[in-house]
DNA sequence: CGGCGCCTTGAACCAAGTCAAGCTCTGTGG
DNA sequence: CCACAGAGCTTGACTTGGTTCAAGGCGCCG
């Protein structure tokens, strides 16, 4: 088992009121959930909530990517999961968060306030719906993570590959995150998944032209990694 | 890895209209979902509902104990959960399961009709609140299996007594599921899931009158169960 | 140019899986 | 009431996938 936790810059104050406003939100999209909250950036490794703190907020990715994450007892990490563009978490029922939630790269978040939510759910049902499908894609993928966890190392690798090209129509994926995010993520070794990543280049599923710039180029051999 | 699936009884006509509303409902409580849907009764390893049925019910255990899997491409069978009297499950955001039901033991359910609850939730923001609670108990449930999926055998065994424990008062814990059932549920074998239980007895751990007889006899070591 | 993260590779080790008996209940029919 | 059959559980010996420990390489920025 391994025992390390990738140091995390703590925000002195993430958010509480210095950024307030400043970022004006965008008005592009019809969906009530975009038009209001603020854009707020937080840089590479900055934590944007944390475990137990509470949950008065909610977030969309604008851009970058972000993770969340808990800190077992005796130090290990485990990644839960991570949010790219478009993409909401921190949705909490009870009004305190469970996971902390980090900034991978530099990473620009919708932040909405949760008792505007709650009261905007009640009269609009569209966006209770909405909420009910987002709190959905969680369950759903924690339930495809739990999956992926029973498989061999080459099965998690290749699921994982898979699930970040889903988000993007190319077969090029940029990841933005370290292989220890990664390992932290599928219950892995950095020595693992590197290991895995270079088999999985050989047997021509990938390429693999820099660390983190990866090319899918046999989906199917990946998706059929049952070996 | 292993390939097998236990066998299961197909009931030919799970529920759709023979069983009606032959069992009364109980009223002793005041929540609403319990005042309505019928009892049913299921036998030992029979399906309550399919992968990829319409979710057209939402069950409550009444007694006995039902579990939720799915079975894999390779015929492998994960089981996401356990569910104990008093337990919802079933409850699903669009039409369609995504995993089957079954009972581990004879089992009583209480089936209420899905659209049933959805009227009542629009009218009744009582009952919304209830649907989100135990929407976030079974996010919750999840999350946590998957923090036991990435410890070793010894901390997911222990963690998975301690779950059971956790339903009763009593040290006393009877184990409704085979070996089986445990290990599909927690990403091992049979044997492991065995080997671990002895050794846990020998630790003092635990004593294991019979197979599915547990008593818990150092709750603090199993939790502490690290190494 | 040098130092430092981050990633890869190698070799030895170990936890869990696999294969193969054997044991213990439990229910069933003689 | 006992004997037997079968499912379910345990145990042992061996194999293996993944971790651990330890170098070394690559790229980036000062």
């Amino acid at each position: 088992m391994l025992k390390q936790a990738t140091a995390t810059k703590s925000a002195p104050q993430a958010h509480s009121t210095q950024y307030g406003a400043v970022f004006a939100a965008r008005r592009t999209d019809a969906n009530p959930l975009d038009i209001l909250g603020a854009s707020m950036p937080f840089v590479r490794n900055v934590e944007i909530y944390g475990e137990d703190d509470p949950a008065d907020y909610f977030y969309k990715v604008v851009s970058g990517m972000v993770r969340t994450c808990k800190i077992l007892s005796d130090g290990r990490r485990q990644i839960n999961a991570f949010y790219g563009p478009g993409e909401f978490f921190g949705l909490e029922v009870n009004g305190t968060h469970t996971l902390s939630a980090e900034a991978v790269e530099d990473t620009i978040v919708l932040v909405i306030k949760r008792s505007t939510i709650v009261t905007l759910a009640n009269s609009d049902s569209q966006v209770a719906r909405q909420l009910w499908l987002i709190a959905a894609r969680e369950l759903q993928r924690m339930q495809d993570r739990a999956l992926l966890l029973v498989k061999s190392a080459r099965e998690r690798v290749a699921g994982f590959l898979l699930e970040m090209a889903s988000r993007r129509e190319d077969d090029a994926v940029e990841l933005p995150m370290s292989r220890q995010d990664i390992a932290d993520h599928l219950g892995l070794t950095i020595e693992t998944v590197s290991r895995t990543l270079t088999q999985l280049t050989n047997a021509a599923a990938i390429a693999l032209p820099s660390a983190r710039h990866i090319v899918l180029r046999n989906r199917d051999a990946l998706a059929l990694l049952n070996a």
